[in-house]
DNA sequence: CCATAAGTTGAGGAGGCCCTCGACTTCGTA
DNA sequence: TACGAAGTCGAGGGCCTCCTCAACTTATGG
């Protein structure tokens, strides 16, 4: 209503379009990943190339628009995790919940992965949505229940690890990705665990690695 | 010499660009993935994008000379896992070494992961690098030390879970695949093991499930 | 009901990659 | 050295996707 960017109102027809596109490209990320053609879109809108074109002058402002939207249910998960009595079960809840998150479809899936190469915006949500996934791990932590050489990268690479396996069998395997969690779970209890020589991937580098892949792709 | 074919010998310049192509290519596909354009093959290699096709009619039949060629690397590695005394140990040691190898290149990587939608020919040599997995992991289950339900595919199912975290990492952070492996194989240990409610993919289901995800990106 | 600002349209240029093919060059033998 | 077979070359046609823009259509307020 009393929007800041002071923009006229947009013609009804105008707006009526918005939407469709919106629903469209939405759906479309999600079952075929955010590179889906653009003329897809406007085709499952109903609308001309010109017009997507109109309202989304790029691909990344309908992402824009369409994924801090998606990633806001993480909230609702960290609140839940944080709920629970049982630390361990806590962060397990978490874990879970997020690989099911992506697991529903393949644009959150893609869009965490891939948060380095897509816009600033897309970047912060994602940023917004696990800043508060320390809290849920240090409290595992503390509890002694979570082994005390994990790390705070180690869930962004557990994350990764995951992306691929979804990508692969969510659509004809899509509880697949829980039995590879679950045995990997096993290996973060306190009690199974083992001394790693390798050191977790310090949160500082994290941007730097995850982005020079992308580059090299495009 | 002899062989069955019977094409008579490429005439030398033919014969030493047909080597070039094939350096040039087995290069680019390590670095750069196997998606590489032909052009860039031709253009390192020296030659023209006409004689790189005049060798090799499709981008398959260049693969179908450098992978299998790499992917012998596995024999060594499997008998190695075998010689070793400790079942879990040789387990261990199969794992890490595989999944170095794929470390090694992106071609690796990416054979292994999309065997599915490349030639038989890849298929086959996978598969057969494959094959004597199952005495390994049985040796160890028989020992005791890696956990009853553990399955053939779940060796599979690792390996592309780790895959997409190579991609991602394999350039600015080489060793951070062996953490997350690490943590990983704690949870293999019997004495780690907690239920699992998943039942792993039936090896007959594999193809089903790596081509579809192959089909809709194509 | 009309004028006009707002919005829509789709053909087509640009760029990337694939692969072909007819003209040209080089090898290797006699 | 000379000739035919073998091999090389690279411009260009095909396909796909991105994105633009000038001509057209429609909503809306007076």
């Amino acid at each position: 209503m009393d929007d800041m960017t002071a923009t006229r109102p947009l013609r009804a027809d105008a707006a009526r379009n918005r939407d469709k596109l919106l629903a469209a490209a939405s759906d479309l990320f999600a079952e075929r990943g955010l590179d889906v053609p653009m003329e897809e879109i406007a085709r499952r809108a109903e609308v001309s190339i010109g017009t997507l074109y109109n309202h989304f002058p790029t691909r990344g402002a309908l992402q824009d628009e369409i994924i801090p939207r998606r990633l806001a249910e993480m909230d609702a998960i960290i609140d839940a995790a944080l709920a629970v009595d049982d630390p361990w079960q806590g962060f397990v809840d978490f874990v879970v919940a997020t690989i099911a998150l992506k697991a529903q479809d393949h644009c959150i899936n893609e869009a965490f992965g891939r948060r380095f190469e897509l816009s600033e915006t897309v970047r912060a949500a994602c940023d917004r949505a696990f800043a508060p996934t320390d809290r849920i791990i240090q409290r595992a932590k503390d509890s002694g229940q979570l082994r005390g050489d994990f790390a705070r990268t180690d869930v962004i690479m557990i994350g990764m690890a995951l992306t691929q396996l979804l990508n692969q069998t969510m659509d004809l395997a899509p509880q697949l990705w829980r039995r590879c969690l679950a045995l990997y779970l096993d290996g973060l209890r306190a009690e199974a665990a083992h001394p790693i020589d390798v050191p977790p991937l310090a949160i500082e580098r994290l941007e730097e690695v995850l982005s020079e892949r992308a580059a090299k792709r495009g």
